[in-house]
DNA sequence: AACAAAAAAGTTATGATATAACATTTCTTA
DNA sequence: TAAGAAATGTTATATCATAACTTTTTTGTT
């Protein structure tokens, strides 16, 4: 289930230089072996969304995913990007970040399921810390009041560590 | 700058029965003193969307807002409600939920503002509670890769206590 | 009061994001 | 190989948001 030469990237890593091949070429094995492992199928258009969002570590909206899939001759339709981007959110392999109404693949699909973002406004680059469901001062306060949590969405928008030097 | 007979709600008193009109009450009140102390033009369009959010604690569409202020006699082009509502937003009388797409009045405009949300999926009420940015553990998180936060966006869906009883 | 500058509101048009609905094809498996 | 399920194709439309320019109102100054 987990791929042998597993790469994991971190959230402290996406910001600074890092052998991105590697960290994109590992995303998507472990992609491969989390479907062949659940029964899913990741289609060719699947994946071809799959591997345009982990060109970067930065996200990407449904058009500009339409634009690239059109380019590289799937067909045009939204729905065509749409369906794809439900399937690879609904399985944990992209998040959709919620500010920015746009779609980033994630770095440990098999990792728990309750992400929170940092997403530089300068680089445009989007850092998934992995957090635990109502683990923090969220949960803290849901659970004072006896709320139920079924999902969150944590994002932080601000500068990374060298948007702001520059 | 405090009104004299204020009734902060707190996020624990949302989801329970409340005096819902004082609840109202005392925020427009509070927003007519912040717009007092700061020199803000609380026009009558403005005045108007923050009483059309404060009718309850669900959030409303811009769209939902628009039509709402039609039938009240004001324009009903598109600008109208999000002009009013970028004026709100901006000065921290409402904010916007970005898993809905909608925006919520705030109970408590003078306290500190990196609120964080508790949408009920089923009677779609909203509860703010007022943290501090960077505070939590997402805040922790930043600091240690140096990470400058400007923003953020926390909201968790789940059932309130009450509609998990029924 | 008259004027100029700034802020707000009016208006038209369009851009950007997302889904409904139904037809057709492909895959799975019994 | 036939039936059902899953995926894809296609058309159309719903929903959310802003650009750009005009006119009116407010505010501060002469
Ligand atoms: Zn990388
Ligand atoms: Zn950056
Ligand atoms: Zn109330
Ligand atoms: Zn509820």
């Amino acid at each position: 289930m987990m791929p042998k030469n597993f790469l994991p990237i971190t959230s402290t890593q996406v910001f600074v230089k890092h052998d991105h091949r590697a960290c994109a070429r590992s995303a998507m094995e472990a992609a491969h072996e989390l479907c062949a492992a659940r029964g899913l199928r990741l289609t060719p258009v699947r994946e071809k969304v799959l591997a345009l969002l982990l060109e970067s570590h930065q996200a990407l909206g449904a058009y500009a995913v339409l634009e690239r899939l059109a380019q590289a001759g799937f067909r045009s339709q939204p729905p065509v990007a749409y369906r794809a981007l439900d399937f690879l959110v609904e399985h944990g392999l992209v998040h959709r970040i919620e500010k920015l109404n746009a779609f980033v693949a994630c770095n440990q699909p098999q990792a728990g399921h309750a992400p929170a973002f940092m997403i530089c406004n300068n680089c445009h680059q989007v850092a998934e810390t992995p957090g635990k469901r109502a683990s923090g001062t969220l949960g803290k306060k849901a659970r004072a009041i006896g709320f139920h949590i079924q999902s969150t969405v944590v994002e932080a928008e601000g500068l990374c560590a060298a948007c702001q030097a520059a």
